[in-house]
DNA sequence: ATGAGTTCTGCAACCGGTTTCACAAGACTG
DNA sequence: CAGTCTTGTGAAACCGGTTGCAGAACTCAT
């Protein structure tokens, strides 16, 4: 007597679920568990019952509360997806290939941007354990790797750009070093010597790696580093644009220009057709990544080429192996050279 | 006697939480109750109790559980977000703006593409409602309206690029119409006659909308329409180059092009370099929708700007509003012409 | 016909927060 | 100093699925 029997107090006003496993049960004449195997195929289950269940779900168009089940299973089939920016063309891609993998599991993905920041990589990632993800993919970001080992120990991480290893950690480690050298040999095969860097946005270690393999390959070529010919940009369109003005208003002549993305050889591009330079006439240029819209560029440009699409696609595997308790076995995508127009021989 | 008391049975292999709100509330010495009401501020709990709960939850690093959490409220602070691409420029910029008013008040955003087509679209919605969103947000897709409609008797829409009045709906209209003719008076009043239109997919709304906007503008001069300077695209660069590849060799001339989209408009400049025509010297383009890249294309694009960050942002306001059963209050973005170097008086 | 071995099925106890309600204690009235 | 009005707090009933366990029903040998 020291509660009244339930149903008697009023309604909050929470918003309820039209119609419920139980509802779905009385009206099936079955009771609530049968329901849920036959919802789930746990268990065999009589086929005149299954029909009749059947028959409430489909009338009433019935669809299992997402919380409810989640609360029991302990899992929300959802994974959080960290990028820098959901709207940069190269995250873009990645994207695309984790949704893509990850829909075909049955998993929805909860997209939220860094923006090249450590606080917000760090907002994004209690954000995405607040909202109860299985496990998070993340797109190099900034982060410590001390933080990442923390978070995961509450879930799963898989993180591509680097090599962490650690448990509930798996790394799909991108190739930079390598991808430069195959860049620059191309651009020294092709007879020239004064090659310009376009950097990305310093101390990132991917910007760093690049660099390093530009330095590798003129070194193999016995080539003196020239650092004047060095110029700083930010991944982006803009910092391309004004490296390269900048590098050409000092007066330091090169033929070919290696670009540490294909944003910035596309702000370089600019850069050189205000000073009335052509591509590949006067100055050839290289990016990375192999942008689609770079295809489409003009002149179109060749490219270091490491499927980001495909890296999204192993990730999301990666990370579904971990959710599922099993040891991821995938790789990093194979690094290539698309040869386009934007370089000639000298 | 009949089940034995609880917690004897062994432990199924389901995971579960580490620390939950009622280890809290043993280790600080409260009941549950008291440490939910401190966590959301409910109602006011002694200092004397909340110090020592604050305490507690900051040693134990405790974050309530999402599915418990959302179970119990009937919300799960998460909206669907629609688009036809994630790897779209088009659509990025958008969800970019969505991202950013939904992180502000406190909601993540699951991002689903449909892919042009209507059975994905459908698929996502399912998906949507399946994971228990609290609200829709659409960016213009094919899915009929009657099924929208439907799909908002389960939780709130809101859909940009077409007018559906319906209950638990908001609609953000594009001024299609008005930014084609924009455009098409600016070509128009450069002196241009013979202006080609590279139009979008088939049936496609937004499509024939701009293709209404381009006649209305020639219609307004008193130049006649002329089927044959219409060709077909798909709202890609692949689709502009081979639309305007095909003019080109059927000896269709023209002074000018106007694209339906940006992307479609670098298709149209690589046709457009290939046949060894200068933009804007030989021929005049303008675009529609203001990609970032298109800042960055040679020459930098003239396009119509109804900034899809903006409309992401509104349509999160939106989605936003409904979702707490207020009636939203925003607009579409306005319409304007951005006059770059593409386009040249005849 | 009887006992053992299979299926199926339902009850009730979870999952982990939130909230109603009752009640005790302290703050005010008159 | 009794009587009403706050306040703060805890017990227990939710939210809506899932699942361990026990027992019913139905097989198949013996």
């Amino acid at each position: 007597m020291k509660t009244p029997p339930r149903g008697e107090s009023k309604r909050g006003p929470r918003p309820r679920q039209l119609v419920t496993l139980r509802d779905i049960a009385r009206e099936a004449g079955v009771s609530a568990s049968t329901v849920s195997r036959i919802i789930n195929g746990t268990v065999k289950v009589s086929d005149e019952r299954k029909a009749s269940v059947e028959a409430a779900i489909a009338k009433h168009d019935f669809r299992p509360h997402a919380a409810a089940r989640g609360l029991a299973l302990g899992r929300t089939f959802t994974i959080g997806v960290l990028s820098q920016a959901i709207d940069s063309p190269f995250y873009a891609e990645g994207l695309r290939g984790v949704e893509r993998r990850l829909l075909a599991a049955g998993y929805a993905a909860l997209f939220m941007s860094g923006n090249w920041n450590v606080a917000d990589e760090q907002r994004c990632m209690r954000k995405f354990i607040d909202h109860g993800v299985d496990g998070i993919i993340m797109f190099s970001g900034c982060l410590p790797n001390a933080a990442i080992k923390d978070f995961a120990k509450r879930c799963p991480i898989v993180v591509t750009g680097r090599h962490l290893p650690a448990p509930q950690t798996y790394s799909l480690p991108i190739k930079d070093r390598l991808g430069a050298t195959l860049a620059m040999r191309h651009l020294i095969g092709l007879g020239h010597r004064r090659i310009a860097f376009i950097a990305g946005s310093e101390n990132h270690p991917d910007a760093l790696e690049r660099l390093a393999g530009y330095r590798e390959a003129l070194q193999e070529a016995h080539i003196a580093f020239e650092p004047r010919l060095v110029a700083q940009g930010d991944w982006q369109e803009s910092g391309g644009l004004i490296a390269t003005t900048q590098l050409l208003e000092s007066g330091r002549t090169f033929t070919a220009a290696f670009c540490v993305n294909d944003q910035t050889a596309h702000g370089a591009y600019l850069a050189l057709f205000r000073a009335g330079l052509k591509v590949p006439d006067d100055v050839s240029v290289v990016g990375f990544d192999d942008l689609p819209s770079s295809s489409y560029s003009l002149p179109p440009l060749t490219s270091v080429r490491q499927s980001v699409r495909v890296l999204g696609e192993r990730a999301a595997e990666a990370i579904l192996a971990l959710v599922c308790g099993r040891r991821p076995r995938v790789e990093p995508p194979p690094v290539e050279l698309v040869v386009r127009d934007s370089t000639r021989r000298l």
